[in-house]
DNA sequence: AATTTGTGTAAACATAGCGTTAACATGGAA
DNA sequence: TTCCATGTTAACGCTATGTTTACACAAATT
């Protein structure tokens, strides 16, 4: 299902810092490259073409600042993503280091958890633009929220509203069982209230219209989506 | 030709939050709306259908996590950005918020100025270039935007000028679902208010000038060009 | 200017099918 | 068995959309 693993590149002069990071960012299965000044993060940049580059900003031979500054303005790096690293956390840093091209500034001392996480949404974020299509893949069986659709072995198959949003909700979590309120809360809202067997019918429906039973009861508990 | 501006939900409970940022990012041009609690972030969120929701953590009626959690299990806002804001600045909360689909997360208190750098970092990367003069191609149609002309087997249609810029909108994702507000605002503007027939009567004057029937009615969402 | 033609919107009505309910069936657990 | 949770079906009200007509207004033509 995934292509090839994202490849990160990491400019920091302090070798500690460096190692953390790519232990880190390495376990979460990035492709991890490193500099140790300005210079050496352009030339590996222009090598690898890397998805994303972390830099810090005071480094010899160039700043971070510097680096994004050149690589923005080549063609081939202008959908790159950036992160600078700084100990500098005054505001002002923070706005240039973010106008300067940068996607996020991240402050020193760093949590390599947070900093993760924060690669993680920026890549996140990517892959659905790219793709134009956040679209849940489960087996034979597509759910398309953008286009609206569901597919099953590339046959359409075609939902009401309520249906699609009820589907997409445990879909979105195959495997686990949402209960009748939670399903109610956040397909109906809170202040709706319907009868019992109203959520029943729906899924009745799905059920019928997807031919496939990729839901099943769990009695006295709720329904969830068949992996 | 410029594509509308940017529409923001900022949900907080404290007034002077919700105006120092409205008014900051108002500024740069967005356009602001505003909750002051879960619920209402929620309600308006649906109603407007914004491009980017800056929500409070700490918030009455519902948490901004929780907020986040439930649009996030919708198939309308997975497309949406969205930005926490707290005074809690501990790691895990910040990791938590990430990993509950945020793109951001700002801590308290917060500076307007590189709130917004962060805004426009985000939406500088959602930016997608395409250029707005390229001619669709879709199967046996063709939509020329220079000329203003849409030919289907070689045999010229004339489409008055809303009815053309409705169905370029929609011919440019083809597949993709357009809610009726987000087309109110691409064809029509924000600030013009019409009718609920409107869109409804220009649909149906493309159809019947096109012959061919390549809009699907998705009922309670929108339309869509179908492939 | 007067006339004609066409566009965009509103209003009024028609209609399909969504969402819900109600009534009854079924099946498993105690 | 009896009970309770869920399955099943049909019916129906209502909402969102389809359709048509009318009209103000702009653009084009004379």
């Amino acid at each position: 299902m995934e292509g090839r693993p994202m490849r990160i590149l990491i400019a920091d002069d302090e070798p500690d810092i460096l190692e953390i990071i790519s232990y880190n960012l390495g376990k979460e299965g990035y492709e991890i490259h490193t500099a140790k000044d300005g210079n050496e993060a352009i030339e590996k940049a222009k090598l690898l073409n890397p998805d994303l580059i972390i830099l810090d900003v005071m480094m010899p031979k160039k700043t971070g600042m510097e680096v994004c500054q050149i690589l923005r303005t080549q063609p081939l790096f202008q959908q790159t993503l950036i992160i600078f690293l700084t100990a500098l956390s005054d505001e002002a840093s923070q706005i240039k280091g973010l106008e300067y091209g940068a996607d996020d500034y991240v402050n020193k001392p760093i949590s390599p958890k947070v900093l993760t996480s924060r690669v993680n949404a920026l890549f996140r974020r990517l892959q659905t633009k790219v793709s134009e299509d956040s679209s849940l893949v489960l087996g034979n069986i597509t759910i398309d929220p953008v286009k609206f659709m569901v597919t099953i072995d590339s046959a359409d198959v075609v939902l009401a509203k309520k249906e699609f949003e009820l589907l997409y909700l445990l879909a979105a979590k195959p495997g686990r069982v949402f209960l009748r309120n939670e399903i109610l809360s956040q397909v109906w809202g809170n202040d709706v209230i319907v009868g019992d067997r109203t959520i029943d019918v729906h899924i009745r429906k799905i059920r019928q219209k997807m031919g496939v039973d990729c839901i099943t009861t769990v009695k006295g508990v709720g329904y969830k989506f068949d992996v």
